[in-house]
DNA sequence: CACGAGACCTGTTCGC
DNA sequence: TGCGAACAGGTCTCGT
């Protein structure tokens, strides 16, 4: 389900209400959502801990607790939701964790991709993940360099966590239409001036992203507006936004590709070649 | 290093 | 209406 904007927008609605809690015990549904320990491991080390701080580093969620950190990468269909008061355990729930004062963390995700990690290194999991796109530090310059590194597709590497951190299928899509690149365009053919499009591109839609809560486009997850304002993303056969050429989808990558054939057009990555 | 395909899963939607 | 196929906000691993 969720990329950088909608995992940044439950990391907000939690932060408030989940800070300062102690856990007070753990229940685990589906043991494969956890990685790195056995299930009696971790509900004895998980119990007692306090909930120090909530943050959100690429599409994990990071609760730092009082001894260790607990990590929770939703992937595609994964969801965090606080109940106050008492709960009943429902469908495709698979960690529960009861807090004091009476509430309960609930982790549930019906495809079973999510993974949670408790670990007092959390850079051992977080370690080889990519720049943070709205960071600071992470300039126009050093995007074009990163790209001139890479030898490959726009769009297979914006979806590489490694190379950028954060990005999921449609926020790229969205991005590279903003930024007039076609998505199979090579990397390291981009110029610097398209580099920087796309670089305020990636600004751009995450931006609204996050502004707009995210995008809801199915059962999974709900609260947002921003699938109210995509360009391309699930658009196929309906008219671009910008020229009215109807939007194509393609696969690349097994992932579903939508771009406008006009406003993208596929130049080899050569952008402004004639011919 | 780049790439493609398969795996991991369940639920919903599409097409006949 | 029914039933199988296609598809879904992600990532890992293996082969070429």
């Amino acid at each position: 389900m969720p990329e950088l904007p909608e995992v940044e927008t439950i990391v907000r609605g939690l932060r408030p209400v989940l800070v300062g809690r102690m856990i007070l015990s753990a229940g685990l549904l589906w043991s494969r959502s956890l990685v790195g320990l056995s299930p009696g491991i971790f509900k004895k080390r998980i119990r007692g801990q306090r909930i120090e701080s909530l943050s959100r580093r690429a599409k994990f969620i990071n609760l730092r607790l009082s001894e260790d950190n607990l990590l929770i990468h939703l992937r595609m269909s994964g969801d965090l939701q606080i109940r106050e008061g008492g709960y009943e355990p429902q469908k495709h729930d698979r960690l529960i964790l009861s807090l004091s004062p009476p509430s309960t963390l609930v982790f549930n995700d019906p495809r079973k991709f999510g993974r949670v990690w408790l670990t007092s290194q959390p850079d051992k999991v977080l370690g080889n993940l990519g720049p943070e796109p709205l960071d600071p530090s992470f300039t126009p310059r050093v995007f074009y360099e990163r790209l001139q590194a890479h030898s490959r597709q726009l769009k297979p590497l914006l979806l590489d966590q490694t190379f950028l951190a954060g990005m999921g299928n449609i926020y790229t899509d969205e991005a590279l239409h903003l930024a007039r690149l076609n998505p199979m365009a090579q990397a390291d053919l981009v110029t610097s001036k398209k580099a920087k499009d796309l670089w305020h591109a990636v600004q751009s839609v995450l931006e609204d992203g996050i502004r707009n809560h995210g995008a809801s486009i199915d059962w999974v997850y709900r609260g947002g507006e921003f699938q109210n304002h995509f360009r391309v993303y699930g658009r196929a056969g309906e008219p671009c936004t910008v020229c009215g050429t109807k939007i194509e989808r393609v696969v690349i990558c097994q992932r579903s590709t939508y771009f406008c054939p006009r406003c993208q057009p596929f130049e080899g990555g050569e952008q402004g070649t004639a011919r």
